[in-house]
Formats: structure tokens, C-alpha cells, sequence
DNA sequence: CCGTATCCGTCCGGATACTG
DNA sequence: CAGTATCCGGACGGATACGG
């Protein structure tokens, strides 16, 4: 009775969900918003997978995400700092270095993001060929 | 070598991330951003939690979440169905009735996203913290 | 090197009113 | 009952320029 087997936590998960579904969420009683927000948030993921194999510099963040503005990498560094998911180390050095890490919470909430991504790659193409036949019956109602 | 226990299939999945991670995902090539951006959307995990007990009729699914407008429950559900998500259908009675069903599909993912949502339950108490440890530092630190 | 400051367009999402 | 139509404020996020 300790601890559920991988198959049904997940439906355990979600009945206890069901049951106060329908409440005014206002981010401080429902942790589901609080952390899939964040996750939502455009550049989350990739951040937390440019740091899932080690310590890595701002600048050297800022290549290997490749299309994000400086602006935004800041952002989302100091959200996931806040949140405790990264640690963010500076070198007194001349100029300044800093770097950045995942901490163990933060290990875990990438790995709890893997499940997701898994998912996502295993099932892309049964999504765009359910889009692509969505699309395709729409436009056949419309303009026959 | 056919596929790796539970433990590592999240350092495997992670790993393969990690090598194409600076491409320019332009929601074609990059089925993460594809399927998270749908997740990150304000009301998608909390519809489909209320379908995850059954099919639901859309006055019920406007009950169950409570203050979703009727605007954002339509695009919600509409979103979900032209992926596969769900499946939507109409009985010809007076006035029509309308139902809504997880696909094999979305059931599968629900358990995908069940991870994560285990994850916020069990960590939340946590980021509250450390929320609270950053913001008190901060502000030590602009009026000391 | 590591950011902050400012401006500004876009789109998400709420409120409200109307329809078959 | 199950939506659609329209309006609109405000947040998200990019571009650019500047600072320690």
C-alpha cells in the first residue's frame, strides 16, 4: 500500500482531479496551473534540456537555443531561479562569468517534462494526419 | 537493447533532445513545441481532466471547469478535436445535443500530462518556497 | 560578458450580445 | 442547448539600444 505501480498512479492522479475540478483556481490553491504555466511558457523546456547535461554559461545558453532574444533567455533564467529549478552561480571575474545549473528539483521536474516529450514524439504524426483530416472535412463543408 | 526501463527512458529521450536543440523548430520539425504550446494553453489539461471520468455534453464541461467563458470552451474544444484529442458528436434531436469523448489517443496523452500534474502535487509546497526565499532576498537586497 | 531599459506589435482570452 | 460574432484590454514576446 505504499506506492502505487507506474499504470494506475496516473488514474489515481486524475480522479482526485475530477473531484474539485471546478474550483477558482487563483494559482495559489492549484498547483496544476502554477507549474504548467510555467512549463507553457515558450522557452521553459528548451532552457531546462540545454541544462539537463551540465553547468552552462548565459552566452553559451544563448547559442545552443539558437532563435532566443537575450531578453527572453533572462526571463526565463530568473522564473526557473525563483522557482528553484536552476541555480544561478556568478564568478567575480573581470568581465563576469556566470553560470547556470539545474537543481536536483529542478532534475526531477525535467525528467517528470520527459514523459511528456516521450509522448509527444511518439504521437506527433497521428496528430497532423488527424489535423490534416480535420482541415481537409471543413473546407469540404464549406465550399462544396 | 530493445528499449530501456522506466528509470532511463527520460535520460534517453532528453539526450536525443539535447543534440537537435538549436534548430530552428519551426512547429513542423518540432513535435515538443507542438504538443507543449497545446498543454501550456490556459484550459486544455483542466477540459480534458473533466472528460477523463467519461463523455460529457458541453453544458456539463462549463459547469465542471466553472469559469471558462463559452468562447474559450468552444476553441478549447475545437483545438482538442481537430488533433484527434477528443471526439465530437451531434444528436439531431430538439433542441441538438452535443457530446464529447476522449479518443484512445487522448486518454493516452492524459496519462502523459498525469505525470506531470503528480509532479506539481508532489513539488508545489517546495517552489512556493523557494518563491518566497528569492522574492525576501531580493528585496534585502534593493532596500537593505 | 552579462545583462537592463524601452518601445511596440501581436495575440490570448474575457465580456457581452445574438442565433438556429 | 450549443454555439457564433464582435469588441477590446492587457499580457507575451521580439527588436533595438544602452550600461556595469
Amino acid at each position: 500500500m505504499t506506492r502505487a505501480h507506474q499504470g494506475n498512479l496516473a488514474a489515481d492522479v486524475l480522479d482526485r482531479m475530477s473531484a474539485h475540478a471546478g474550483a477558482p483556481d487563483d494559482r495559489e490553491l492549484c498547483p496544476v496551473r502554477d507549474v504548467l504555466d510555467r512549463v507553457g511558457q515558450k522557452w521553459t523546456i528548451l532552457v531546462m534540456v540545454a541544462l539537463h547535461a551540465g553547468p552552462r554559461r548565459f552566452s553559451a545558453l544563448h547559442r545552443a537555443v539558437a532563435d532566443i532574444s537575450k531578453r527572453m533567455l533572462t526571463r526565463t533564467l530568473r522564473d526557473l531561479e525563483r522557482d528553484g529549478l536552476i541555480l544561478r552561480t556568478v564568478y567575480p571575474t573581470k568581465p563576469p562569468a556566470v553560470d547556470y545549473t539545474l537543481t536536483p528539483l529542478g532534475r526531477s521536474s525535467l525528467e517528470a517534462m520527459a514523459t511528456l516529450i516521450g509522448w509527444a514524439e511518439g504521437h506527433h504524426d497521428e496528430i497532423r494526419q488527424a489535423r490534416r483530416a480535420f482541415d481537409a472535412a471543413l473546407s469540404q463543408e464549406t465550399r462544396p
